[in-house]
Order: C-alpha cells, then structure tokens, then sequence
DNA sequence: ATTTATTTTTAGACAAGTCTAAATTTTTTG
DNA sequence: CAAAAAATTTAGACTTGTCTAAAAATAAAT
C-alpha cells in the first residue's frame, strides 16, 4: 500500500500540523532527521497520491485520506506502546522506539484484535489519546502545570516531551499520569513550582512545568 | 543491522538447508519470489558480511553467524505467530502472513518478554520447534503418517505443507496438533488410508498423508 | 524598494535491491 | 567426450530514497 517512509512522512506532517495549519519542508526534515531536498523529492510522491495537497513554496497539509492513514498508524504506535507498557511491562520510557517499528505493521485485523485484548484503551502510556478503527478520539484539553497559580491543582494526564530522560526524571519524582498534584508554591526568582504531589512535596523547574500536561 | 532483505534471504537459506547441504542459486530465486540474477548479487553482499560460505556456481552454506540470526528471525516468527494465535485468537492457517512482518521487528528485550509472557511455549501453531535466545532447540523426529503401517498410530505434531489452504483442509476434518491418530486401512489401489481419529473415521489421500506429521 | 538572508526546489549523484538479456560455467546426455 | 541443456553470473538498466551543491523563490531588513 504505501511505504515505510511514505508512512513515516504522513505521521510527520500530522504531528507538525497540530501547531501549524502549514506544514513547511524544513520542519519535516527537522523531525525526520534528513535533507530539505530529500522532503521536497517525497512531497511531490505524496501530492502524486492526492495524500497531501502541496503547492511549492507553500508547505502543505494533509488531505482527508492523508489524515486518516497518519492516524491509523498513530492508532498502531499507541496500541502497541500499551501492549508493551501493560502487558510486556516495559517502562513508559522505553517503549517509543519499538514502537516506532511496529506501527508499520499493516493488518487491520491484528490491530482490531489487540484493541480488543487490551480491552479497547483510551490513552496510551504517555497520555496521548487512541484513535478508534476510524481514526476518531476525543483530544482531551490539557493545560501545562505551567499554566497554573497558587493553590490550583489537577490530575497528570499528559506529557509535552516525550524523550526517555524526561520521561525518566518525572517517573523517579513520581510524577506519573493519573497524580493528583497542587500547586503550592512559585518561587519568584526563577518561576520554579513547589508541587504536593500526594504526601510528597516536589520542587520542578519552569521547564519541567511546561512540558507536564494536566487535566483540570 | 542487516537489511529486511538480508534477513529474508538468511532465513531462505536456513530453511532450505534442511533439505540439501549446499543451497543454490536456483532454490532461493524460487523460495524468494524473486530472480537468480537477484540472488546472485545479494549472496555476493552476504559472503562479504561473513554470513554465507559462497563460491561461484557452487552453492552456498551458511556460516555460524549466518545460522544464530537466521535463528533468532526463525524464533521471532515462531513467537508471534504463537502470540496470534493463543492470545489474539488467530486460526493457525491466518498467522504466518502476519509474523513474515513481525518477525523483522528488533527489539531482543522485546521478544524474550513475549516469551515470557507466553510462558516460554516449546512449539508454535504448526508444531514447529521456538527456538531459545540462543538458537537452541530440540528438533522433534517426526515423521509423516504416510509412513505408517495398519494398525499403527502416532500424535498429531507437525505438519510440512504451511498453506492456507491445507491448514484449513486439516482443521475441517479435526486434524490438528495433539490429537492422537490410527491407521485402520489403507487402500491399495490409490495408497489412501483410513483414520481413526478419536471417535471419528477420516479418510485421507496419500498426498495429505505425506504432508501430515506424526510423534510416535 | 532594493539588498540580504532564509527557505525551498532543482540538478546530478549514489546505494540498495530488483529486473532482462547476454555471457559463462557446470551438468547432462547421446 | 563433445554437444546440448540447465544453472549461474555479469552487464546494464530501473526504482526508491537519500545526499550535496547550485539555482530560484520567498521573507526579512536596511
Ligand atoms: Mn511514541
Ligand atoms: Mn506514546
Ligand atoms: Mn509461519
Ligand atoms: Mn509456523
């Protein structure tokens, strides 16, 4: 049907476009990890495919059937980022690159089949939502701890970074999805938060505020 | 690592061997789909890794290395197609297209959990030995019922036709792994034979009976 | 509103893997 | 054992996806 790096450029431009309408050639080599030249060459194959619509110079978005194939594999990355985290036990850090794999595998059945066996899962291990077999989700509004004053709190529900260094540092503060956290304190001087996280009271950078989503 | 190509090609090899010591040019085209002019130009890219014993015109063996990742692809396949079956509910004539893609899947960690969550199974759907994290395995005696005389019997555990098609023939008339099988009769005139399978009779032609394995 | 800087596209090349057609080697056969 | 047949390799070409370097278009800045 398409190919693996077909594939990988519509997830991309998905990815890309939930910040921008237009999605320029330079982001997607940026998140590619290859060539401006090399971009253009794949837009221009998957414009040929009516995947994404594309005028030069101008970035591009993704078309209806472009959009549906970008969350179907997203569907598959997920599920399988669950499987591995719920019943293989890996760590929400660990997971992502083997994921990164098995999202190109293409039966639908087996997709259908390890949604169900897991009991159909609304969210991954890092909070993002699962698109069902039509590529429909709730996206969930949530704000970054960042965002919060004094006093307010929320549940952790999501994460803005995904590298397993963060993913590591929030897990051995036990800042986990599905904690209760209140903000208790900002200090002045550098907009560090004082969080009561449960019994623990924890002190996180601004940078750490900003890319730790919650729910309100 | 090695190519999805490199790696399909290893375990041909692999399979192959079984049969003849040295496999040729020829064997592989066919078992890959693909030409011997093909063939001829990935065994030259293989010998330079050191994964085949190759000379020109004469055929080619595997090397140790060769053998231990034709090996752990082998026990990838093996391990998934098990997955499918026992936890996904696959019939074993649905699996093996689906594991042809997983099994290129990398992670090491990654598949001795599955094993692990699947409680380290001995055999897959086909009866087909899994072989450990080190390439290791008994390799079974099985012999095929067409072998068998009047009044012999033997335990369903093997099966050396993989088709759809025959898989689906054997489900039908209950001949599956474990069952425990008699041979009551055999026809002189087109060597079929009568089977007391449990409480049924089958009667089953000299074809299937040569592809149909048994423990005695 | 030009000039400069940045972004994007084009041109030409390369590696992997495949193919057809032709040349070569091995095997079979009369 | 020489001629024919079969198997294998080489030569040259093509596709996909990538790259560097140069050209063209767009955006930013004086
Ligand atoms: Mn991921
Ligand atoms: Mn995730
Ligand atoms: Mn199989
Ligand atoms: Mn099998």
């Amino acid at each position: 049907m398409n190919t693996l790096a077909e594939e990988n450029y519509l997830k991309a431009i998905y990815h890309l476009s939930l910040n921008d309408v237009n999605v320029s050639t330079n982001q997607i080599a940026a998140a590619l990890n290859t060539k401006a030249a090399s971009v253009t060459d794949m837009l221009k194959k998957l414009a040929d495919k009516e995947l994404i619509n594309y005028e030069k110079y101008q970035g591009v978005t993704l078309t209806y059937t472009g959009e549906k194939i970008a969350l179907h594999i997203i569907r598959k990355h997920r599920l399988w980022e669950y499987f591995l985290v719920e019943k293989l036990h890996f760590k929400w850090d660990e997971v992502h690159e083997m994921a990164e794999e098995m999202e190109h595998i293409s039966s639908v059945e087996l997709i259908d089949r390890l949604d169900k066996f897991m009991d159909y899962p609304k969210h991954d291990p890092h909070g993002d939502p699962i698109p069902d077999r039509d590529g429909n989700f709730k996206k969930h509004e949530l704000t970054p701890i960042a965002s919060l004053n004094v006093n307010e709190s929320g549940v952790i529900s999501g994460v803005r970074d995904h590298s397993p260094t963060f993913l590591q540092y929030l897990e051995k503060q036990q800042l986990v999805i599905g904690k209760k956290i209140k903000v208790t304190d900002i200090i002045e001087y550098d907009n560090s938060m004082i969080l009561q996280v449960e019994n623990i009271t924890t002190h996180i950078s601004r940078e750490v505020a900003k890319n730790l989503l919650i729910a309100i």
